[in-house]
This record gives structure tokens, sequence and C-alpha cells, in this order.
DNA sequence: CATGAATGAGGATTCATTCAT
DNA sequence: AATGAATGAATCCTCATTCAT
């Protein structure tokens, strides 16, 4: 407890698992990849990282902690917004920034969902997603409606993935996909109001 | 001697396999799927699945082998149309029948990135999104324009997965979900026109 | 029964795959080849091999059979002569001439002596090795004649398969090996007689 | 608490894996063992042997490395002597001592030849000898005395295992095996200087 | 003379995890 | 804070062999 690192590596062993075994998971899967392999790469033990880590899985969760709790204030934030296009228009931005900061994070969750879906924390993102989606569409609204504010969130999230093949400024792109997946957004109340006939 | 069940010998066997392997590999992932699990659901040995199919990928290409060819099909109409809106909404239009049609097996294919981009078959079919994207964006179009272009084909191919969640008709949500697509597709132009100056 | 060979083949299936399983037993050793690969080879079906032989077994005891006959001949006639010097040297070379001409046998059994031990086949031919042996040396002879008159034979036999790495004719060297194996042989007896005291 | 017998944890069973494995080998072959049953007969677990070697190979690895460095340090000495037939006997003298301390190990490589010719170290142990040959003969002698040293080195080599079927005292029976191998290779000299012409 | 389909037994290897130290 | 040693369960895969046709 007191200031000098008395421990000759500082400690921060913990840090350093989870460093290498997001590279991993993103390199190899999740699945794939072996708390062996982990511990090789960092030239510990096996059971140093089972000090660290109840189980596997615990590492994934630790990845993925602080973003959940980002998206579980934003689904708060979201819900006591009105339902407007406007607020709507924030939330996705506000989604864009958060996935943005963390795409690899997404993308090891994206790559390997058929294994999270067995995971407790995985189960935990589809909550999440469904939540988000739900502040997006009206379920009463025109099926195309919704259609289209459902595209908009996926527009978000997996159009990040495919920035990577196109030039241009990180942040410009992440502007860009924003703006069409607005747009997408936006149309959607256009279809709805035509849908419920010519609003005087 | 009856109707139905007892089969055995109908030479039916590796169709049988893959329907099984289908299903597994939807419900568990490919990675997770073992193949002693398919023989015994079939109530097969395990040999007895080898005997039909070489290795455990090779039960994967056997699945993915018909809409790998529409897609190279596909993929070799588009590179003898002009390079026009209107030929790329058709793009859209037909790759939105194929991938319904194939759904499960996008699904499969989207859920085990990870596993299959080790795999040669799985890196083919990355080789196919990324020429049907290149069908769709110009290269020296704006990013904002290319940014929309491949969003269209990301919506039609993700948006698929979540229409699940959406009240509808399924060809209806298909339809409508092809048109936001296309929405996109089309802004794409707009955005370029406007960037290219007032077009007079 | 009749002489035209009605089988499309001639029905020498038989022997091909005895030669197919010569050719791979001599590359990758009786264990580690396989009925499938032979079949394979072959362009026909495993059970067809089994229709031309009862076990793998049966394959290397086909391709055995008559080098055995041999040496039980060659034994025959080594038990009904005198046991001279002469009809020793006789003896080796005979051996010689067969060893030579089924060299490839030879060396697919040294180089599975692990596996054929335990096979019958394999079993006749370490009897054989260890009659011809008994017939050279005299039990109650001193041990360093003993040693002599075995080593002459191992010469032959090991020595074959090291002419490889020497240049020149085959027949001139199948005899250079001859000669001093029959060297050998002799100077057992000079040492015998040493031995014996001075054979006044 | 008492003597012997409960070992477990004294750190010995990598030691007792190859000493297992050693008796194996011999016994029914290497390919023909099973790492199960080296398990088994140690009462431990099959990843237990994996924790102490990285493969099956690696375990006949470790049994053959250090026949492998005396063989190499033998060479090397050979390399710096004069190329007469004096160092040549002693090179004899010295591979006999080899070979003899280590006859079993020679015997499971001579047994395995099939196997050992895919392994890494079987391909070694292959040139070690091919080395030795080298250092033995003269590639521009007559072939009759390339024959005979190359006879004396198989003397040695294939001897000490029919030794088995001789009877007395297993040091008198090297030094007669050797004495026969040491008489070949005096006599390949004899051979040269005949065929040289009547060295005046 | 040959095949298609199938099987029981067993191979090497890897993994997440644990326990005593 | 970490290690050496070990395990149970499971993996993919191969082989010799058989049987009905």
């Amino acid at each position: 407890m007191n200031g000098a690192p008395q421990a000759r590596r500082g400690g921060n062993t913990r840090q350093r698992i989870q460093d290498v075994a997001l590279g991993f998971f993103l390199e190899r899967g999740y699945e794939k990849t072996s708390l062996r392999e982990v511990a090789d790469e960092l030239g510990i033990s096996k059971p140093a990282v089972y000090y660290h880590f109840k189980t596997k899985e615990d590492i994934l969760v630790g990845l993925l902690g602080d973003v959940g709790r980002e998206l579980d204030a934003l689904i708060a934030w979201g819900r006591e917004q009105p339902r407007t296009l406007e607020s709507k228009r924030e939330l996705l931005a506000r989604y864009s920034v958060i996935f943005d900061n963390a795409a690899p994070l997404f993308r090891i969750m994206q790559q390997n969902i058929a294994t999270l879906s067995e995971l407790t924390v995985g189960q935990e993102f589809t909550d999440r997603t469904t939540a988000l989606a739900a502040l997006l569409k009206d379920a009463d609204a025109p099926m195309a409606a919704q259609v289209r504010c459902v595209s908009a969130l996926l527009t978000l999230h997996f159009g990040t993935f495919a920035l990577e093949y196109i030039d241009g400024a990180a942040e410009d792109k992440r502007l860009a996909l924003l703006d069409s997946a607005t747009e997408l957004l936006t149309s959607a109340y256009a279809v709805q109001e035509t849908a419920d006939g010519p609003a005087a």
C-alpha cells in the first residue's frame, strides 16, 4: 500500500495480460486463443494468469467492462429523452463516439458472436444492442420506418469495420458514417409521415 | 419396412450430415461443433462422417459451395455492367435475393469470422465481399460517397439478421431493407454531385 | 477358365497391388503404409484390395513368400553339407546371390523389424537368419571365431544396403562384398587354429 | 514417508517417462508405442507426459541427445586426424565404445529406420553414419578397399546386436568384434597396395 | 471382380483449470 | 505474486476391416 513499487514488475501484470489477450482475441478469436499462448507471450506461467483472472471468460469480461458501462449509461440517458427525431440523432452521435473509441472490442464481439452468445458477458451486450434498437425504432411505426431505424444503427456498427478499406482521415470517416446513418434515420421519419397520410 | 424412419442405406447420408452440421454451426458456431456431436445426432459413427467429408472444413465448404458460385456469377455480371447508378441498384437487388435465400449460411459466416478467416473458404468469401464493395463504390469518388456505397451493402448484409426482431411478412421486410439500402446508394450520388460543384 | 482374358484388366490386379505395396513399404515403412493409399494409387477401392488379400499382413507374406522358400532351400542344403570351411564359403556365396536378387525385400524387413517381429512372417525370417548363423559358426568354437563367422554373415547382409553409396558396377560390388565376408569367415578358422594351440 | 515407492512429486517424472519409453520403443517399436501406454505404465495421465515432452518425437530426441553429441565429437576428432590406418583403427575403437554403451538406443534406431528417416533426429543420425563412413574409406581408393572399410563399420554396428546370441563376457565379445572389424579395415589397405601394384 | 457405406478402436495433441508450494 | 506438475475431457482424424450389393 505504500508508494514505492515493491513488486518487481510494478504490479501491472493484470493490465499486461489484458493487453496481450486483446491482441490475440482480435487476431485469432477468443476460442482459438489459449491461455498458454497468452502466458508464453508474457513470459509468465499459466497459473500466474489465473492469479489475476479467475477464468478465461473473466479476461474478456475485464476487457469489456468499461464499454459495457458506457453503453448502459447511454441507454439510461436515451430512456429519459423524449422520443423525438432530434434526440435519436443525438443518440446515434453518442453511440458513434463510444463505438469509435472501443472499435477493437466491438470487433472482437462481432467476430466471436457464436462463442460470446453462450457467455453471460455476451448476452449482456446483445441485450444492450436490443435496447438501443428499441430506443431508435417505434414499435408501432410502419415497418419501413422501423427497418430504416435499425439500419441506421447497423450502418454505424458494421460500417466502422469497413472504413479501414477507404482512404481518409479517421475522424472524417467517422463523421461521414454518422452522416449516412443519420440520413437513414431521418428518412425513416419521412417514410412515416408519408405512410401516416398527407400530414396536412 | 414401414413408411419413413428406417432410411439408413438411402444414400442420403451426406445430405443429412450437412443438414445437421448447418444446424449446429448456427446454434453453437463452427469451432464449438464437434464431429462427434454431428455423428451422434445422426446415429452414425464418426468415421462415417469422415467417409463423406474429408475434413470438418470440408463440410463447411460443401455448405457454402452453392452460394459462393452464385456470388461469383453476380460479381462477374457486375463487372460487365456500366458503372451507373442504375446498374448498382440492380446489383444490390440481386444481392438481396441471393442473401435472403441463403441467410443461415451468411449468418454462419458472420458469426465465425475469426475462425473462417483462417480457412481457405473463409478467405474466398472475404474476397467476394471486397469485390462487391469495389463494384459499388468508385475509388476516386469523394469519401462521403464511398462511405454511403459501402454502407448500402452493409445494410443489406447485416440488416437481414436484424429483421428477425421486426414484425412483418418476410418478403415485405426484405424489400424494405433493399429500399433503405438503395436509398443510401442513391444519396451517395447526390453527395457526389454536390461535392463536384453545383452541377449547373 | 477359357483362354481369353474377359476381365478388362487382365486379372493382374493382385500383382499390381503387390508392386505398389512394395514401393510404399520401402518408402515409408510397412506400418505407415495404409491400404487406402495403396488402393488410391491403383485407382481401385479398398475392398478390392481385400478381395485379393485377406489382410494387410497377407500382402507382405505374399511379397516375402518366394525369398522365404529360397532361404529354406538354402538352409536345407547347408544342413546336408559337411561343416567345412569350404562348404561355409559356398553357403555365403549362395546367400549373397539370393540376397542380391531380393535386396528390396530384405531392406523392407530390416527397416521394419520392430513391426515384423510381431508378425508370423517376421518371426519366420528371424528363425531363418538364426539357422544360417548356426550353420556358419560352431557353437563350441572359441568366441573369437564365432564372432567372425557371424560378422561374415552380417557383412553380406547389411553391406548390401551400404553399397549404394559406393561407385562401381553392381555385380563387381557384390563380389567385393562377398570377398570381404569370405575373408572374415576364413580368418575365423585361422583364429580357431591359433586358439586350439599350435596345431603341431 | 518411507523409503522408496511413493516418489510422485520427486521431480523425476521426466526421467521415468524416458525410461519407460525406452523400454517400449525397444519392445514394440517407436510407432507402435502409444503415449497412453507410457502414461498408464507410470500411473500418470497423458497430459502429464505432454507437460514434460512437447511431442512424442521429443521423447526420442531426448533419449538420443547424448549419443548424438558423442558421435559428433568423434566425427570432429576424426576429421582432425591424418588419414592413416592407425587413426582409422583408433576411430573404430572409439566408435566401438560409444556404440557399446548406448547399444539399446542404436537398436531402437536400427529397428525403426523407416519411421526415423522421416524425423529430423533420424536424418541427423543418418548423416553421422555417412560422415563416419567417409572418414574410413578413401573416395579414390579401389572399390574393393572401400567396400572393406565400410564393412568394418557395419560389422561393428550390426555385430553388436548379434553378440547376444553368442556366449561369453560382454567386454570380451566387444573386443572380439572390434578385432574382426579392425581386421577388415586392415585388409582394405592390403588390397589397396596390391591394386596399386607390387609396392617395390 | 469390385464398390459404397460404415464401424470399433485407437492415434497424437490441446485446453481450461487446479493444487501444493 | 507466482510456479511446477498434473488432470479430465475433448479435439480432429486415421486405420484395418467388414458387409450388402
